[in-house]
DNA sequence: TAGATTGTTAATCGATTAACAATC
DNA sequence: TAGATTGTTAATCGATTAACAATC
């Protein structure tokens, strides 16, 4: 088994959700143990590849024979993404996607909590949205500063995107969450992560001329 | 300069859609040419990396001392990123997310049109958000044979996923964009992209994590 | 025990980086 | 011309795959 005290490369990194989820799933339907090729097969992996990825976030690893503990190795990999220590974010752009995850309840599961939202219209701030306060954007850096808020959505249009980032790092935030389809220049230190759904939208239409060129 | 014809590396792909939103942002600027030591020192990016990628791409290069010239480049890679076929998308679950996407006007920019949605809920089928029309999801597989249309988006729960997946494929569907937190099983052929939110959140949290570490 | 399954070591593959030649 | 910049070749790095030993 490998020292768990060494980063997890970050090819692993990225199936960890993967594991997790079909590992609930397991879990729910009362499986207790699972060997790497059945997890190899659901997820089209190599079933090395799982295995080295399990032995990378598993304390305890596997039994010849019987495979992973189903529950336990869930939770080790749960606690690996950071599942169970919840950060506080805002959110900066109440439009129709910002609402969408203002709602969405289910980041709690993953370890974020979204406590307030941010706007510049000041027709829409004051309201409530899901019991989460949606405020003037004047307000942004004080609120984080006061609560140590250290995660920022941004769910604004392109051009907006960069002021409001710099707000959210004045404001002291380290991590930015960006669905804006533009890049943001950050100081040195702090995180963003693209939510980058134009990728995405060409990978589709990637594989689709893929096919037809075939 | 390489051969076109080859395909160009995953990992390049993965870094077009930020090259092209910062042609775009400097061709509005008014800039002509650009070096891939400026682009490089934007993105973050490794100089010759950016270079190789460009070689990968661009029929035409660029040209010592001057540079690539903006726009061409902008259109050789939103070309590539098959931002000017135009493919049809259906969508499924009209919950928050759904709406959002549905009026989000944004992806055709990127080569995809929503055309129509659908949801389990008849109470909101029948409805039309932002132009396009809401339909009970049993019309889904018949709609979506009859305009050939090959683009799926599941915004629906995690529970219904697989079942929607499954409907979406039956319905001639070869490309999946999964929103739901969970792994789907699709036959030999059918693309599945999961943009997988939990992945960036525990992302988010890692860097967080570590800085609390250090 | 025999056999299924894990975990590790070595070989392969692909991507990044370094060094440098080519070019305008 | 001199120098900035591209593009290519070779070296390095990291991830995947293959082969196989260890284990229950």
């Amino acid at each position: 088994m490998e020292n768990l005290n060494k980063a997890v490369p970050s090819q692993t990194f990225r199936r960890l959700p993967d594991y997790h989820s079909l590992l609930v799933k397991m879990d729910e339907q009362g499986a207790e143990n699972v060997s790497s090729t059945v997890i190899a097969g659901i997820l089209k992996l190599n079933d090395v590849v799982v295995r080295k990825d399990l032995a990378a976030v598993s304390e305890s690893g596997g039994k010849p024979r019987t495979g992973y503990a189903v529950r336990e190795l869930m939770k080790q990999i749960g606690a690996c993404l950071g599942y169970y220590n919840t950060n506080d974010a805002v959110l900066v752009g109440a439009g129709q996607l910002g609402r969408a995850l203002l709602s969405y309840d289910g980041f709690s599961e993953y370890g974020v909590r979204i406590v307030a939202a941010f706007d510049s219209n000041s027709g829409i701030a004051g309201l409530e949205k899901n019991g989460k306060p949606v405020m003037n954007i004047s307000e942004l850096p004080d609120y984080c500063r006061q609560r140590k808020i250290r995660i920022g959505i941004i769910t604004a249009p392109a051009k907006a995107a960069q002021t409001i980032c710099d707000l959210l790092v004045s404001g002291g935030i380290m991590a930015v969450w960006n669905f804006a389809p533009t890049h943001l220049v950050v100081p040195e230190g702090v995180f963003v992560h693209n939510e980058n759904m134009a990728r995405s939208l060409s990978l589709l239409s990637q594989h689709l001329a893929q096919k037809d060129r075939s």
